[in-house]
DNA sequence: AAATCATTGTTAGACGTCAAGCGATAAGTT
DNA sequence: AACTTATCGCTTGACGTCTAACAATGATTT
């Protein structure tokens, strides 16, 4: 179904720059409703996962800033989300010797074993979404959207 | 500057699927928080923009049902948007009479001039962030995106 | 050594989103 | 007409996000 019609316009998009641009963002918003609806059955949100998924990867020491970085949130989120992981008893927050200012997270045992849990779910969703898409069709997109990202952040940064 | 380098991943990404739905997440992302800059210095909050703008542009007559369908969010989610713009009196619902169920809602002449106002900007930033993508590059990227959208929303859907 | 600057994690408050459930009303069915 | 079902807008509570500010600590500079 066209952008017009899932959006319900009541008349064509003239714009095709200004079309482009809701795609991406309409398509990110189906992305994370339809992850939401897969997390929810094992009770986690799409953050926590998010976090659970970024830690199982992870090949050196993350401290909670680290972790911020890696999913393009601020500390004050990744506080919050972890206080919640860290209530059940998913993820642990280490204290570094030599610097008192940080902590080390990891997962614990439990968490290792619920993303393990996860995961194949997940990548099952990856691909169920991307089916239709080739190989070269894929890379196009990624290029395109990574133009985007470009000239999304000022030219200073 | 590629998604590897942006997420600081300590690994390449063997799965382009998965690169291209995190590619798409995280420029939906970037451009949220660029509008959500712009939008802050007229005092809005994106929804409360993405709310304006629909009702400028729309010809009939809308309920908060059809907004919610039309933003792609909940009934719950338009009732708090509007209860913060109808406070400020850029837009207000009218009874209808007849269907004592709905409201109608509308653009105050305040609403309509903020939005007149903040438009232009809002066009500078969608052109800004398209300006390296030529007409049949995003027609490609809308069809590709429309296409993962397909696969969003289950078959019976 | 002392003063300044930068980073880290936390807190508080605002906001939008959702799910679930509610009462009121409308529409459809028997 | 009476009953059933569907829709509409609202409320509540949970969640993640952000900004702004803060204290503690570390890193630099003077």
């Amino acid at each position: 179904m066209s952008l017009e019609q899932e959006l319900k316009l009541e008349r064509p998009m003239d714009d095709i720059h200004h079309e482009a641009v809701l795609s991406i963002v309409r398509t990110a918003g189906l992305l994370s409703l339809k992850g939401a609806t897969l997390f929810r059955q094992f009770d986690l949100t799409e953050a926590q996962f998010n976090v659970l998924f970024s830690l199982k990867y992870k090949e050196t020491v993350w401290t909670q800033s680290d972790l911020g970085k890696r999913l393009v949130v601020t500390r004050a989120s990744v506080t919050s989300v972890l206080d919640k992981l860290e209530s059940k008893g998913l993820v642990e927050r280490h204290v570094v010797e030599g610097n008192r200012r940080i902590y080390h997270v990891d997962l614990t045992k439990a968490g290792r074993e619920l993303i393990d849990k996860v995961e194949p779910r997940y990548r099952e969703n990856i691909h169920e979404v991307t089916a239709s898409l080739d190989r070269p069709t894929c890379e196009a997109l990624i290029q395109s959207l990574e133009r985007v990202r470009q000239n999304c952040t000022r030219p200073a940064d």
